[in-house]
DNA sequence: TCGCAGGGCCGCT
DNA sequence: AGCGGCCCTGCGA
């Protein structure tokens, strides 16, 4: 079995941003975000195939600003089927730079009412920019919140070309 | 289980 | 600004 628990590490400093993702078996379980002012440049140490495929895909969006075709495997066991629907309707339908409100995904899902779930939903997203929460903003186009802090919401923002 | 509080919201005062 | 209502979770009894 191939059942361990594997922390891969991914510095970017061109966006002062160093990623964690927890792989384990084959699917990834949890990504991190943390934010640097300075970042020294580190040789990145990747130890599993999935390691290999994540920086593959992370290295697609932050130097050749595109969300990558394929998706990255998720262990989508460890979400409700409602966080499921509003995460795989952020992944097909909103694009590298592009934004939409709480209250338009919560129409998307088939909910209009259900705006407030969606934000606590996206509150609990294990996998950001894989699962593009921050592009999720106020309807008024307040910034709304981030589960890895509004500094890097507004971080990733930019790098898309938004605001 | 059931009830309840609280959330990355929204719209009406 | 403030408030009530909306839907989903997590927690405590």
């Amino acid at each position: 079995m191939n059942n361990y628990i594997e922390i891969e590490t991914l510095y970017f400093p061109i966006v002062s941003l160093r990623v964690e993702i927890k792989v384990k078996g084959d699917l990834i379980e949890k990504i991190s975000l943390y934010q640097a002012k300075i970042l020294y440049k580190k040789d990145n140490k990747i130890h599993t195939k999935l390691g290999a495929l994540a920086q593959n895909f992370f290295e697609s969006y932050f130097f050749k600003k595109k969300t990558p075709l394929f998706l990255l495997p998720l262990n989508w066991s460890l979400v409700s089927d409602f966080q499921k629907k509003v995460y795989k309707t952020l992944i097909s339908d909103v694009p590298f730079g592009k934004t939409i409100s709480y209250l338009e995904l919560a129409k998307k899902i088939g909910n209009p009412n259900a705006c407030r779930a969606v934000g606590q939903a996206l509150s609990k997203n294990p996998w950001p920019i894989v699962v593009p929460c921050h592009r999720v903003i106020g309807k008024q186009n307040s910034l709304g919140g981030f589960s890895c802090g509004i500094p890097i919401k507004k971080l990733l923002l930019q790098h898309e070309n938004i605001f």
